[in-house]
RNA sequence: GGUCCGGUAGCUCAGUUGGAUAGAGCAUCAGCCUUCUAAGCUGAGGGUCAUUGGUUCGAAUCCAAUCCGGAUCACCA
């Protein structure tokens, strides 16, 4: 099983995400690729202090506003109010200190917080009210990143809901306490001692009896095994919380869950920009649909700008221009090593040409145009000697199987980008030499036709791989 | 401070089970469209592989130390 997106409900997906979405899918469909049974799962963080957040600021300001009312994307609008939350917190806060409060006290005992925190209490509790704001404006999102997932192209077999499985985990916290693996501190807080294992105390459950982030993911992994008896369950989730996940692990463990060791942390890198991280909270982050429809637009200008597919009717050249800006976005987030962080320049929009997806979608494009006009006739013979641009091809292309392999054994597509991007080249270098349909005698023409076909083949498996559609024609 | 990750061309990245002149793409410069799509192809310039020491016939790759950057160690998620 592989996990990812896990979006929380408070906020819109960002460039971060994205990469997560793309990595997740691709690392599933790899790992089809090479025989295993695969089943794509989220959880979705719908509950917790943060959801709680957006739902006192719209309390305090919305004035009863919709996304209907304003026109907004739902987890955009629900967004807004997760800012406003914080800038009501942060007013809070300084008004307090000004007033002679420590800066410490203050950010506890700023209004907004405790009201904050008295709202996740009382959902707690199954407070009628502060349910039905909690399901009213975590539709606004669901509806919201619908739209985003269909764009982007994430799918999943099963999807997990935080405020479904918290429970189990809070009932493994129970089963803990007796069997000694937790202890409960004098003011009615749950922790457990890793200390041993070289690591910290860590909490799994506030004084007030609520649960916190780690307790609901072992209610999670628990039932995972449960319903699907996994043999691997792989996260793919940031590397900032490597120590989470570590410590995730080895909780599991100690409980004696049942497919503890199986757990698997995917851990990617960030993607920052030059400035540096990007911040929900502070506005400083790449929306991933103002990015979608940013990619699209570019594709559109440079395909205009190129003029080759005039005769296009409206909803086909809508379809390219996906096609080529989200090829464009995905490769980008996919050729680079997934453990490590990238930078991502706004300044300078993604590439179109060199080592990109719509030079591997041109590839292929250019390829389908000789297969349009002529086809490999298997009666004919083939000409047995290569000359050295063919073999070159013939060399790449038999790598396809191992390369496959080695990117599920590694989760790496990056793998699978470097070798198309390679395969591409390989054929482009080859076409600027030799032609195809005026070969030098028929044998050669036939064995160059049977070239194309199978790096076409190649080539479209591959983007496959990356969630990368390839256009007949660009 | 503890733990973990990283530092390779102006920029973004490959290469790290030790092996030949360290590779791409972008950017810069010079060429290539009367024949299958120029989103392409060919070539040039550009590197003390952070630094120092060690192991080795041989180190970007392994070891140690140092410097720089980042993540994390929350009754946030």
């Amino acid at each position: 099983m592989v996990e990812y997106s896990s979006p929380n409900t408070n906020k819109p997906l960002h460039l971060g995400h994205l990469r997560n979405n793309f990595l997740g899918w691709s690392v599933a469909e790899i790992l089809k690729a090479n025989g295993y049974e695969v089943l794509k799962s989220c959880i979705v963080n719908d509950r917790g202090i943060h959801i709680c957040k957006s739902m006192i600021a719209w309390q305090l300001f919305a004035n009863g506003a919709t996304p209907q009312s304003t026109n907004t994307k739902g987890d955009h609008f629900v967004g807004e109010y997760y800012v406003k939350f914080n800038d009501e917190y942060k007013r809070q806060v300084n008004e307090l200190t000004a007033s002679g409060m420590t800066a410490e006290e203050a950010e506890k005992k700023a209004p907004v917080m405790l009201a904050a925190q008295q709202m996740l209490q009382d959902w707690e509790k199954g407070d009628k009210d502060v349910l039905e704001l909690w399901k009213k404006m975590n539709g606004w999102v669901y509806e919201g990143f619908e739209v985003t997932y269909k764009n982007i192209g994430s799918d999943f077999d099963k999807t997990y809901y935080e405020s479904d499985t918290y429970l189990l985990g809070k009932r493994i916290v129970e089963d803990g306490l007796t069997k000694g693996v937790f202890t409960k501190d004098g003011d009615g807080s749950v922790w457990i001692d890793l200390t041993a294992d070289g690591l910290d105390r860590k909490i799994v459950q506030r004084k007030d009896g609520t649960s916190v982030y780690i307790t609901q993911d072992i209610g999670l992994a628990l039932q995972k095994y449960e319903e699907y008896k996994i043999d691997k369950s792989i996260y793919v989730i940031g590397d900032e919380q490597n120590y989470h996940m570590k410590v995730l692990k080895l909780i599991a463990e100690k409980l004696g869950l049942p497919n503890a060791e199986n757990i698997f942390h995917l851990s990617y890198g960030m993607v920052e920009l030059p400035s540096g991280k990007m911040k929900s909270r502070e506005g400083t982050v790449v929306d991933a649909d103002d990015m979608v429809t940013e990619m699209c637009e570019t594709a559109r200008q440079h395909t205009e700008a190129l003029g080759k597919v005039k005769d296009f009717s409206a909803n086909e050249l809508e379809s390219l221009y996906r096609t080529i800006g989200m090829g464009a976005m995905k490769f980008y987030l996919l050729r680079v090593d997934p453990r490590k962080k990238m930078i991502f320049n706004p300044e300078e929009s993604i590439d179109f040409h060199g080592f990109t997806g719509p030079f591997v979608q041109y590839t292929y494009a250019r390829i389908r145009s000789i297969l349009r006009k002529e086809s490999p006739d298997e009666q004919k013979p083939v000409s047995d000697t290569l000359l050295k641009l063919e073999k070159d091809i013939l060399h790449k292309l038999e790598q396809f199987p191992a390369v496959i392999a080695q990117a599920a054994s590694e989760l790496n597509p990056s793998e699978i980008a470097n070798y198309v991007f390679h395969v591409a080249k390989a054929f482009n270098t080859f076409y600027a030499e030799h032609s195809v349909a005026n070969a030098e005698s028929e044998e050669k023409k036939q064995l160059r036709l049977r070239l194309s076909v199978m790096t076409s083949n190649v080539l479209k498996t591959g983007m496959h791989l990356l969630g990368i559609e390839v256009p007949e024609r660009m």
